[in-house]
DNA sequence: TATGAATGAGAATTCATTCAT
DNA sequence: CATGAATGAATTCTCATTCAT
């Protein structure tokens, strides 16, 4: 099609700016420094992405996508609500796991500046929420879980210990505990306290 | 080391960079608004912080030393964990609803760039989540919690839990649930996963 | 030197220019701005052009050569240097209102900065005012005006007239006087002060 | 006052600045190199101007103050409109001759771009204009100009005439004409030219 | 010739920090 | 101790120009 090919260009940069924030952080990494890492030159990017602070939404985002997807996928012809929220926490873990940088950047920076997260409406996220909400309301329904639970606080309580268990994960070196342990533990506590 | 000389200067700033940071994110906060909102010259800023990071960092110190007193405070003379549980949850939630400024800055600020979070070792944070791992390994030495369930992924499930649902309060213009409600939700999920 | 294979694209080029530059400016216009609003690529304008500043070069020299044969052709068959000083006006401002665009880029743009107003010659500039220079020594050989008027003087005083009223003209947008009504104003006066 | 001095830093950065647009123009003069000149901080100049444009605005409009005292002052006492005129003319020359630089920069660099004489109101300019305006409006009062001449042409009619020719003046390296008798020349005519 | 993606030098501006008063 | 004017290093972003196709 173009001249010049694309040649990948955009996802290098995406992949360039991963490993650079999760290095730095974001207010402290220098879009010279990615353009080094993704090899264009710092130009390049702006015809990419709009600023430095698109970068970060657009890697969100892309990223978002692909974990939406494959939770999706993982979840697919499942019809046990339980086993669904076991699945979540597991599938959300391992991809902690397999995604440092990544993991790190959705933790720790986007989180950071109010500017992002109030103008930033992040309906990614919200999916992703929703996904463990609709599993609870399901379970509601089945009557396996009980009516009382509200799903907008569990869903957020539930995300929220995962959340934090693979912040330490993330942020420590030694890992003490297998994921796998972890998943279990937060997925049966939580069962144990939502079933009827 | 930070002077405290005080005059009540140190405290202003301390107060001053608190509504600052909480409006505008850390990195878009200027020290001279700090200093304006103050009332006090930029440079006095620089003889009681040795920088705008350590001025975070006090702010967070200082404010955890409160949290933690007033936390250790509401759970004196208890004895039953499940009791402390529920009473940690409401306590905290509580201190969210009232310093929704601190509590920002302490869900998105301070969780920033590796840069921080790997080089400060946040003591305070770490005594918080031990009184909550406290409480869980006593409650199994009382044998009223599950022996397998680890203390130390437990803690942060719980807190994280809490955490990612004040984030969700603090964040949101309309307060659809009473502060109350979702406590109780919490910890009554949370103890009937635990509990024997 | 600027090629001139012409297909049209040259000339494409020299009218897009024209509008651009008088819109925002010659610094605050982009190439590619140009380059879109005469439908061709960026690259093709530096097949034409040696660069920015020649475009406004050639602009001028191409705008400059109609102007000249535009205004001899007028003069053409006159006799009485009167005469043609009032032709003069009349045809100038009539030139001013008609090519609003060109107007403002050859008053504003053109009188540019020392490194090119010191640096480009500007013949066709030169030329033009040596039209009215010759009208007046003209009138002075015949005997009609005054022969202490110095030619290189008031050809310049003649064109500044001109110009300083029609900068006014071009820039304000309610058109206050009608152009006919200032032409003949400003050669009425000005022969009144040089006749005999 | 002020602990550390201001010691005139805003004037000689004003100074700095004539100096600088005057040799390069103004897109192509560099803050750094104002601040160099001025023996000054770059940072610091932002201390006293907005930006960039705001100091070739301040520049002018500080320039254009000492203009319209100075030639009011000229004036003052005069009762004769054809005297005030000479006047004028001579007083305005006189300065160009005594401010090059200063010169240079109203001409050139403040016509330059549309977004500065279209967005800038330049009051000081028109109230320059306003002094002939009045001159002319006296004289057809007394009787002596032709009540059909149109001030609020003529004025700028005059004002153009000196102006193009200061301009030539200005950009030619060897002077051919003394400024005094271009002056005369140029009042003369137009007073021939509009009398009675 | 024509294209337009890629380049990278260049400059304005910001703001934490200092230090003479 | 307190001040706040001054500093200048640091970084984003722009855009004229090139050149592989």
């Amino acid at each position: 099609m173009s001249k010049r090919k694309d040649n990948g260009k955009y996802h290098r940069i995406i992949a360039a700016a991963t490993r650079v924030f999760a290095k730095n952080g974001f207010y402290h990494s220098k879009i010279s420094e990615i353009a080094k890492e993704a090899q264009v030159a710092d130009g390049t990017i702006y015809i990419y992405f709009e600023n430095k602070d698109d970068i970060l939404i657009c890697l969100f985002e892309e990223q978002m996508k692909a974990v939406l997807e494959n939770m999706n996928h993982q979840l697919e012809g499942m019809d046990d609500p339980s086993e669904k929220l076991k699945t979540f926490a597991l599938t959300h873990l391992e991809l902690i796991e397999h995604n440092k940088d990544m993991a790190e950047i959705i933790q720790v920076e986007l989180r950071q500046s109010g500017k992002f997260m109030k103008e930033y409406k992040n309906e990614g996220f919200l999916r992703y929420l929703d996904i463990i909400g609709n599993i609870i309301t399901e379970g509601q329904q089945k009557g396996i879980f009980k009516a009382q639970v509200l799903p907008g606080v569990a869903k957020r309580a539930f995300f929220g210990a995962l959340d934090e268990v693979s912040r330490f994960w993330v942020l420590s070196s030694r890992k003490e505990y297998d994921i796998r342990v972890v998943a279990e533990q937060i997925s049966d506590c939580f069962l144990a306290g939502i079933r009827n």
